[in-house]
RNA sequence: GCGGACGUAGUUCAAUGGUAGAACACUAGCCUUCCAAGCUAGUUAUGCCGGUUCGAUCCCGGUCGUCCGCUCCA
């Protein structure tokens, strides 16, 4: 159990992965692509189980809002690549890639433009660096120690440096001058070439967020489906980043999707809108299985959050405990409050009039926006943490604990024996259930191998077919969490299922 | 991108400068009336490229990938 005397590995929730058909490294025959994942047969059906009910709980039926109705949400898929302008606007250009120095010396990297550089008065001696935010005692004592009482100086930005003045430079946990290294930009969006000449006046971007194509839309879906604020646009899609170090799985990857929303709606009514989010996403996530314990809801800290929304309220993350990070969590959806800085920034960089105008109200205004932003990938890798639960009493050694709604499989039909008399039935029956619900049939090998594959999956009901069968039209269901068998009739279960598998939250 | 460790079947682990082996898993058949059982047979590996060598999985270099630590993370 998580957290309880046995450590779950992550070792082996990626062999099980791999093993059993969710997740393969991405041109795995060539040795696998860092920052690349491919989904398997199971995990396509639990990732599309998730994508389906993240769309049903925001466009099909979304939530009661603050007056009780049901709030207006609707769909669009944009395209991954937009007219370059689209980043720049957004801030993506400008903000998303970041010049990176290294020190030979203590082989530590920073951000350049968060390093800040004293220079005495008289210029003379070593330049003290230092980064952003170190505490003024320690500064004092390494001025004192390389400059004496002579401690006058000017402080600048080490982005404001001639490369030929960094042999002067200390860097900040450094003993000699001359250890950084020219500073290096880190772009974090994946570029592309559309049309056939390469050049760099044809220069796109993969989108790294799907956010930026709804804002790109406001203007169309306001005008041609019938939308009052507050409204919510929602999409699901791949999303591209260069990740510096895509690390732990598929948790940090640079091809990557998400499920964001932006809900539309007045700037003072964008703090209870928010607060309505937060609850709304936490509330979700728990319906899908993730467990109270290992769910966090922790507001950013300012120094951390987007450029985006520096000026709003701030955002919250949830975040799940994945055995990688437990002790601590790691973010699975943030719900940021982005103001107008979007639309705004759209406004101005394309010339288009982007206010909603306020018919009753006889007022136009740009709205502030809410966004939800989750990540479906990393939604997938929570479930199957959750869902991996180790038990050593049984063949398996563990199973997938899906809630059966997400299970990649509902449930499998197995012939007690390959027998002549099981096989029939057996075939009508998955048949029949195919019909409604993805299930298995299983005819080969002992009933406990069956079980165990099962198990491993995490098919929530096998259905056995066994001698009685045959005189009273009865099948065993066997529980995959209790191991628990009970006999029900054969023409009962497609209900048994149905009322099994309930639709979550 | 930096530093360190590592890279042998699906998995866990052997072995060797001269034919790469086992267990479990997997597949097929037999058997089997409920939990990876039994019997028989079978598939599958030295990440990739190059160098040294008569000969390299082993030694060396590069590359790719993995893990750990930095760094980054909208």
């Amino acid at each position: 159990m998580r957290g309880k005397e046995i450590m779950i590995d992550m070792k082996d929730i990626v062999a099980l992965c791999k093993r059993r058909g969710f997740i393969f490294a991405a041109s795995d025959i060539y040795g696998g692509l860092n920052g690349f994942w491919d989904f398997g047969p199971l995990g396509v059906e639990l990732k599309n189980n998730l994508r389906d009910q993240w769309w049903k709980s925001m466009v099909i039926t979304p939530p009661l809002g603050l007056d009780g109705k049901p709030v207006q949400i609707v769909g669009l898929d944009s395209a991954i690549i937009q007219n370059p302008k689209a980043w720049i606007a957004s801030g993506h250009v400008g903000g998303f890639s970041d010049p990176m120095v290294d020190c030979r010396e203590t082989k530590k990297r920073y951000r350049a433009d968060q390093i800040i550089v004293l220079v005495p008065k008289d210029t003379e001696g070593s330049w003290l660096a230092f980064e952003e935010g170190t505490d003024e005692l320690l500064k004092r004592k390494k001025m004192v120690k390389f400059w004496g009482s002579n401690i006058l100086n000017t402080a600048t930005l080490l982005t404001k440096f001639d490369i030929s003045d960094y042999d002067k430079i200390i860097a900040p946990d450094a003993k000699k001058a001359g250890t950084l290294t020219e500073p290096r930009q880190f772009n974090l969006m994946l570029d592309t070439y559309p049309g056939v000449v390469r050049d760099d006046a044809h220069k796109a971007y993969l989108r790294p967020e799907t956010a930026q194509g709804i804002f790109l839309n406001f203007k169309n879906v306001v005008d041609s489906s019938r939308v009052r604020i507050p409204f919510g646009i929602a999409q699901i899609g791949k999303a591209f980043r260069n990740e510096v170090t895509p690390r732990n799985f598929i948790f940090r990857s640079r091809e990557f999707e998400q499920m964001e929303m932006e809900w539309f709606c007045e700037p003072d009514e964008a703090k209870k809108w928010h607060e309505f989010w937060i609850e709304e996403r936490k509330n979700w996530w728990r319906s899908m299985g993730l467990t109270s314990d290992n769910i966090l809801m922790r507001p950013h800290d300012a120094d951390e959050l987007a450029h985006y929304a520096k000026e709003g309220l701030g955002t919250y993350d949830v975040e799940y405990k994945f055995p990688f990070t437990d002790p601590g969590f790691g973010e699975l959806e943030g719900i940021a409050h982005r103001c107008d800085f979007d639309l705004k920034a759209h406004q101005e960089h394309s010339g288009q009039k982007l206010e909603y105008f306020d018919q009753p109200n006889n007022k136009r205004f740009i709205p502030h926006v809410i966004e939800p932003a989750a990540g479906l990938t990393r939604g997938v890798l929570a479930l199957i943490c959750e869902a991996y639960t180790i038990d050593e009493t049984r063949p398996s050694g563990c199973y997938l604990n899906f809630l059966p709604a997400l299970a990649p499989k509902k449930a499998a039909i197995l012939p007690l024996t390959a027998k002549d008399e099981h096989v029939p039935i057996a075939q009508k029956l998955y048949m029949e259930l195919r019909e409604e619900f993805p299930v298995d049939l299983d005819i080969k090998q002992n009933i406990g191998k069956r079980y165990a594959r099962q198990d491993e999956i995490g098919t929530p009901y096998c259905f056995t077919i066994d001698n009685d069968t045959l005189s009273d039209s009865t099948v065993t269901v066997r529980d995959r969490n209790t191991m628990k068998q009970e006999r029900i009739n054969l023409d009962n279960v497609a209900k048994y299922l149905r009322e099994k598998i309930k639709p979550v939250s």
